[in-house]
DNA sequence: GCGTTATTAAACCGTATGGTTCAGCAGGAC
DNA sequence: GTCCTGCTGAACCATACGGTTTAATAACGC
């Protein structure tokens, strides 16, 4: 179980740790793409942009229906939710210095602002 | 700028990718530690575990103090929120579609509901 | 049929990754 | 001083990664 859902995690974070894939995430969130419409705006073979669509999808980012010859994807952001709950757990670790940054500010106002250099 | 944020996003998430370096994170949410004390519960070695903290470290997650011969980790969260901000712009993602299909189960309740086989 | 289009598969290449081992070095204990 | 401890660095190894090129497959236009 918890092996699992670490693979998955492994499989998340690495598939967006890749600056292509991010991009191409970006491109799907506008609308579904073609593979091919995914590879142009990067300078590399149609090849590799089909590799890197496989690592979303096997990440469980994209998912992908076959029209005709067109292989057509579609971003599945819920998996992104789970790297979220992840992160999450970590949250109140900066929140809270945060909040005592904010303490200290509150209780001595008359703390000069910091230099702006 | 933005290649500099690309290339913080690419360790970000790459530190994140392995299931070693995320336990150690775990740990240290904990408390400090020393390295050695974070290598212990795993089957390595300590100079692998030393690279994971590395790897760490590069990625803004970790800093290190030294104090005699024992080098302390802190865990540094915060660069955590730029991964959380990173995913955010997605969160709409799939939170639309649950709204949608949450509209659409309101609008028209005469629908049978979907066979469940 | 034939050519073009959209895509995967396979083989390859250079580099990075995650691991090892062994040597080295600095700090405390004695 | 000597010895152990805590850690890094360097060399090495197998495998994975991101890219290429070329070949193969399948669907559409004609």
């Amino acid at each position: 179980m918890v092996q699992q859902d670490s693979a998955r995690l492994d499989r998340l974070f690495h598939a967006l740790s890749d600056p292509t894939r991010r991009a191409m995430l970006r491109q799907l969130a506008d609308e579904e793409r073609k593979i091919g419409d995914l590879a142009r705006p990067f300078a590399m073979s149609f090849a590799a942009a089909s590799k890197h669509v496989r690592v979303l999808e096997s990440a469980g980012l994209v998912s992908r229906r076959v029209e005709g010859r067109a292989h057509i994807c579609r971003i599945e952001a819920a998996p992104l939710a789970e790297a979220e709950a992840w992160l999450s757990f970590y949250a109140h670790f900066w929140s809270r210095r945060l909040d005592t940054l904010e303490a200290l500010l509150q209780a001595e106002p008359h703390l000069p602002p910091p230099a702006t250099e």
